[in-house]
DNA sequence: CAAATGTATGATCATTTGTTCATGTATACA
DNA sequence: TGTATACATGAACAAATGATCATACATTTG
């Protein structure tokens, strides 16, 4: 994705910037860039997956969690006593690149 | 750009993912979001047309612009009584337009 | 049913964020 | 020099956020 580089009309309406800015603040936090990252990768991870991967408590690992399933951007789906999350807005995966692909990060 | 559909390896380190976070916090606010948006098709502007432009008061509008700045998404230069900023980083163009073209926002 | 395992939730607290207000600084110009 | 215009800054406060803890709920298995 090559940066933009004339002028760009976005004409975005109130109610699309106050969308975009809550969908990029719940993405705007490292262990949620995290958790977004292995699940590009693995599909569907159960909490403890994710807990142990990142090293985190299992409590915080469920609140981000259902904070983003909340936010529209995970699904879940119970399987026995696991609950399984999976990307469901996988755009955030194109944003995380596009802004990691930044040089001078 | 097409939605990632296939298993994605990313593997940022922490400290990228650290920095990922933060320009995503950085941008994620409506106002803020609008500011890249008149810049994107602008070039620069100065305080008072983009306080005007957004209805917003002035002292508001400089806290958001000299944070935007000091965190590198923004530049600024005086020329006279005026002060104008300018898009810096212009992937903060792209990262918008990608989550803003998501249909079911 | 009881115990074990996996997950969710709510309270609490510290920190950060967003906004406003008052005031300070910089530049131009009469 | 004094005044107007354009920006910046810092204090103060409300609100949102992130982390931790304790505990509740759900499911499986003995």
């Amino acid at each position: 994705m090559a940066p933009t580089t004339a002028p760009v009309e976005m004409n975005l309406s109130i109610e699309k910037m106050e969308k975009v800015a809550f969908i990029l603040k719940t993405t705007a936090h490292p262990t949620r860039i995290a958790i977004v990252q292995l699940l590009a990768a693995q599909e569907s991870l159960s909490v403890n997956d994710i807990s142990e991967r990142l090293n985190i408590e299992q409590s915080l690992a469920s609140h981000h969690l259902s904070g983003m399933k909340l936010k529209g951007i995970l699904s879940s789906s119970r399987d026995g006593k696991n609950v399984f999350y999976a990307l469901k807005m996988r755009e955030v995966v194109d944003v995380i690149q596009c802004i990691a692909a930044c040089t001078f990060l």
